[in-house]
DNA sequence: CTCTGGATAGAGCGGTCGTTCTAGAACTCT
DNA sequence: AGAGTTCTAGAACGACCGCTCTATCCAGAG
């Protein structure tokens, strides 16, 4: 058998990760298994706890470091689509729906989907949650100072739009409808020009 | 009829269905077993599959509708406590922040928590889910038309605030710390006070 | 009393879990 | 060429999974 040329797909190790994430995001923490996850990445057992010695754990935090790249660029992207922090907001809630919406509602923000299981045990995972949204916490709250508003008030607003579109994914996700984040997009909008307005 | 001899807490029924709540709450679907059900219930194995023959998406489903219960009550005590109806759904994230602090952000609300993972893989439990969110979603938008919105405008700033509150919670649960919810309290507050002020 | 049927009790089924372990293949360095 | 390292390969382990099954218990009906 083909021994280490690594497989189409980039080299083991990555091909593990992403299998990884791919799977968390589908079903969770508890209802993926290692060996699923080998056999999905097209590595053996062996691979697997060869590159992620500390285990499952392991895996999940790596998994879940990457994914909050693809999602801090999918904010980047929506958030530079106008100058208009409402507008911009309004534009990261349509791109998770486009997204949610090319997987048939299966692809949804890994952090929740890991987080409300694995929440207080295990202090590796948590870190990761943690940096991720404080992460996407400061891209928004940043887009919002550009037109004026003060941090702490920015700070704040960002944090609720984030809640707001983490919710609103889940919401999409269970009536297989994106009608709550193209909603979220709206009325997110709309709070941010009523902030703007008043100060 | 009846189980007789009833321990503490109520009939077995009852006493399993609890059980189910609380631990999907804390663990989530794919974490929570059945003979630990059992046991935290002060039941045997026997007993709840013969209560529950269709197993463990029947005790998870009627776990759900019982929670939904909870949550219905908790959302009109908060709407009921003013008649203003910002006041009224900042004053529900506040219960929400109170009831999860008081569990050390152990319990969260069931439907988030059983359907990241389960979602596209029960019909059963798929229709719990969208009964309470649609429930809960129309006592929001009733108490919004109480001050003469539209009905639109109501059940879509409804629907978005239940994703910023079921968002919050998650964030508040990752982090341990109620900023989130407290400050969706604030800024859904604000944004229903702009939806009234220009229709 | 016996009979009945809901409820309790838990051993046991086949299967999967996360993990460990040994063996060997492929490549580098000397 | 031989030694050493890295990676692949998958059998095996004990624990636990959801669930089935038989046996027993016990209140009320006759």
């Amino acid at each position: 058998m083909g021994g280490r040329t690594a497989r189409a797909g980039g080299d083991t190790r990555t091909r593990i990760v992403d299998a990884t994430a791919a799977l968390l995001r589908r079903q969770g923490y508890e209802g993926t298994g290692v060996k699923q996850i080998a056999r999905d990445a097209g590595a053996t057992l062996g691979s697997v706890y060869h590159f992620f010695p500390e285990g499952k754990e392991q895996l999940a935090a790596e998994a879940l470091r990457r994914d909050s790249e693809h999602y801090t660029e999918l904010l980047r992207d929506g958030l530079r689509s106008s100058d208009d922090p409402a507008e911009a907001v309004a534009a990261c809630a349509h791109l998770l729906a486009d997204r949610l919406k090319e997987s048939d509602w299966l692809d949804g923000c890994l952090v929740a989907a890991t987080a409300l299981e694995k929440v207080g045990r295990s202090p590796v995972i948590q870190r990761t949650w943690e940096e991720s949204l404080a992460a996407w916490q400061e891209q928004i709250a940043a887009k919002l100072r550009t037109c004026g508003m003060p941090a702490r008030t920015a700070e704040e607003a960002a944090c609720t739009v984030l809640s707001a579109l983490e919710g609103a994914e889940v919401l999409s996700r269970i009536s297989s409808d994106d009608a709550s984040l193209r909603t979220a997009a709206v009325y997110l909008g709309r709070l941010i020009v009523a902030l703007r307005s008043d100060g």
